[in-house]
DNA sequence: AGATAAAAAGACTTTTATATCTTTTTTTAT
DNA sequence: ATAAAAAAAGATATAAAAGTCTTTTTATCT
């Protein structure tokens, strides 16, 4: 469903919506050790998505990355499209070029509606929201 | 969710559900032709799902792909995992190592019953049934 | 038996995704 | 002002996926 760098970016996303605020930053290289996850590429990623105002970020010494109050209440659709581009949700699972409704692909019914919850699910949720339900159930990213 | 590979094999089977048995068999070309997918390249797939008899297959003059009465009756769901390996409905979602019930990722609970719907689908119903589905609601592979 | 048609197999190429390295810019602390 | 720390940007490298081409094998038909 989603890229390797989508998922790396929804990790970091959430992992700094508990960690940081906009007077608590933190470097590329913790965030990607504590996800486990290599360092200059997620860079890349979290400039990609500092860009499209859905993280913040200030140089220099004591420096980083946040979530500001704004990026917080983005849903994390946001995220992932901002990575995969706003295809991921509308692509056909089976690749068919066209899907409408007149002729859908085989797997239409099925595949549709799940797709379609997951697709609800993240654009409904803000990132603050998720990552709420992250510390609250004891999960982890 | 589904790798290119997986949707052209999945697409051709579906496609000799309806239009080939033991007696009548098709050549790459006609399928690769009709669902505009690469000749080469799915004859390598169909190659594949032969091997592990999911497509059967005669050589020669007149000879040809074709689904066997064992083959229609297969889930679809080994064709996905012939081809994506059987990985692809118990990978995480989010690309976390380990996914359990103790230590599982944010998205768990909407992404978890997503992929587990696709996955009874595909697991239950054959690929006779699903070709069937195709034919009497008029969708198209 | 010989010719032929098709799949099977293997080598190779291209493209895309993932990952790394180097240099530049900006900010903060001294 | 200067030094240092961190992100930003750009160039490069590696790996995986997708696609093509060539040769070999096998079945069928005449
Ligand atoms: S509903 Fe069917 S046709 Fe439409 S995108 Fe999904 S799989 Fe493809
Ligand atoms: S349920 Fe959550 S932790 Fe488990 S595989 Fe799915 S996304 Fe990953």
């Amino acid at each position: 469903m989603f890229s390797k760098s989508c998922k790396y970016a929804i990790r970091a996303v959430l992992y700094m919506a508990y960690k940081t605020s906009p007077d608590q930053r933190v470097g590329v290289k913790e965030i990607a050790d504590t996800l486990d996850v290599p360092g200059p590429f997620l860079a890349k990623l979290l400039q990609q998505l500092t860009r499209n105002n859905l993280v913040s970020s200030v140089k220099g010494p004591n420096g980083g990355f946040f979530l500001s109050e704004k990026n917080r209440n983005e849903p994390l659709r946001k995220v992932v499209e901002c990575i995969d581009g706003p295809e991921v949700f509308s692509a056909c699972i089976l690749g068919l070029p066209v899907c409408s409704s007149e002729n859908p692909c085989p797997l239409h019914t099925q595949a549709f509606i799940y797709r379609e919850g997951l697709l609800q699910m993240v654009g409904k949720k803000t990132v603050a929201e998720i990552a709420a339900q992250v510390t609250q159930e004891g999960l982890s990213v």
